[in-house]
RNA sequence: GGGUAGAUGGCCGAGUGGCUAAAGGCGACAGACUGUAAAUCUGUUCUCUUCGGAGUACGGAGGUUCGAAUCCUUCUCUACCCA
């Protein structure tokens, strides 16, 4: 199978410019992905481009990274309704960091490979152009009949708030990134998600025009959930590649409650499972779903890639204690299993409170684990709440020393996901 | 520059002087059922609360009125039409 086939097959390619398979095929190719530096970690939306990257250079291409010092100064327009803020200059400097170090962990950058992976930041070469020259040399190329036939710049004229120069002028710097790498990289190919390809085609046109050079391209599906929602989202918000932000275990959790509609399209896009094992997971777990064979196998790898073996099994470890064994009473967890709850939030809650004995509400507003008495009552009412993996059933229960396991820890849950520790100092 | 229609809770959208913290839908959270699934059903969804209430809110500011999301003035923004 060769890379595009390989990608088509694992649903990672949605629409594809004529030769570029030809291309692939015919020699190791360049190619290069935009990253955005809207925030300082990526998401788990940015791992479909990053594997897109990696499965380039397996197949022995050379990928290169381009995070967006310039254009993050702009703004895409592309998928947006409305006008975005301008990132200020200390923001943006603190996010290109952290997502070139995060981009640095998932290609091999080993300089001795002919394709070993490039970092390249369009701020380089854009600092140096001048907008008189930008206009001269590249604004006319293109027409503005062009620019405005493309879906995201219609949308916006057609749709309430319109669109700034600012953000219209934005695929003619993407364009030109295209062109500038293919001028000094031989960068021939670009890939994104589906809602970049008018900026592509926009730099694939000023290739043909300004360089009278021949350039490719494809983007693979904006990936959705099966209810509709939007992908990586979650109650807490983004799920980030950045443990400080999404620790290994919400990660994990992420990935091991995915329906089963999800895990199966999933499973092709995050993991690099070959077809022959892909079919014989689904057909496992089309026998016995309850094992939620898909979802496991997904967490894992998608964990381990990205945060590590050992990130993983602790991962897991904490998934076993929180969730195995459900009718196994809570005493039965010992201190270091407590303790060793990895991405369970810690709160801790002074034992003098405890001694004196302290109403479930005050004490679920007071360690933080919900904003408010109002919102505790509001929880307890519909059930929500388990201490020690016993649902209180009245809102005037008391805690007290006889609910502190080991003498110092009370397990609380909110649903059946969100467990909390309290560590009473 | 002239005219017309608009701006309501996270989003969509009803409401045109008191019965309105504001119908309905979506989303979100929680419960039941299950497999930490889907579908379905139920509850919650401005903030705080001693669960009795209290406070703030229908683009901004000012006004009329016992009382305004609703009427008036003005400003800002958006769409459409004319120049």
């Amino acid at each position: 199978m060769n890379l595009v086939e390989e990608l088509r097959w694992r649903g990672m390619i949605q629409d594809i410019m004529p030769g570029t398979e030809e291309q692939l095929n015919k020699e190791m190719t360049a190619a290069y992905i935009g990253f955005d530096p809207t925030a300082d970690s990526l998401h788990i939306g940015s791992l479909v481009p990053i594997l897109l990257l990696v499965h380039l250079q397996r197949a022995g291409h050379k990928p290169f990274a381009l995070v967006g010092g310039a254009t993050g100064m702009i703004g895409d327009p592309s998928g947006r309704s409305d006008e975005r803020n301008l990132l200020n200059e200390e923001q943006l400097n603190k996010n290109l960091d952290g997502i070139k170090k995060q981009l640095s962990r998932y290609l091999d950058f080993d300089t001795v490979k002919p394709n070993a992976a490039v970092m390249v930041n369009n701020y380089d070469w854009f600092k140096g152009i001048s907008f008189i020259d930008f206009l001269r040399d590249t604004g006319k190329h293109i027409t503005v009949n062009y620019m405005m036939a493309k879906d995201s710049v219609k949308k916006r004229i057609e749709g309430e708030t319109g669109i700034s120069y600012t953000e219209f002028a934005y695929q003619l710097m993407q364009g030109y990134d295209f062109y500038w790498l293919y001028q000094h990289h031989n960068c021939k190919l670009q890939m994104g998600g589906s809602d970049q390809w008018g900026n592509i085609t926009t730099g694939t046109e000023l290739i043909r025009r300004k360089a009278g050079g021949q350039a490719f391209a494809f983007t693979c599906p904006l990936l959705t959930k099966s209810d509709g929602g939007k992908f990586g989202k979650t109650e807490q918000g983004n799920v980030w590649l950045d443990p400080e932000k999404t620790h290994a275990f919400k990660f994990y959790q992420f990935w091991l409650t995915a329906t089963d509609e999800d895990a199966k399209k999933w499973i092709k896009i995050f993991t690099f499972l070959g077809k022959g094992e892909i079919d014989e997971l689904i057909t496992a777990h089309e026998k016995d779903a309850s094992q939620r064979i898909l979802q496991k196998t997904l967490a894992k790898a998608i964990t381990i890639f990205v945060h590590g073996e050992d990130e993983y099994l602790k991962a897991t470890e904490t998934t076993e204690k929180i969730f195995a064994n459900k009718t196994a009473p809570a005493e039965s967890l010992s201190v270091e299993d407590l303790e060793g709850m990895e991405g369970v939030e810690k709160f801790d809650f002074p034992r003098t409170k405890i001694k004196e004995g302290i109403d479930i509400v005050s004490f679920l507003a007071e360690t933080g684990i919900l904003a408010s008495k109002g919102e505790a009552r509001k929880m307890l009412q519909n059930g929500g709440i388990s201490i020690n993996r016993i649902k209180v059933d009245s809102v005037q229960e008391i805690i007290n020393e006889s609910k502190l396991l080991h003498q110092q820890y009370i397990l609380v849950q909110k649903g059946r996901r969100n467990p909390y520790l309290v560590k009473i100092a």
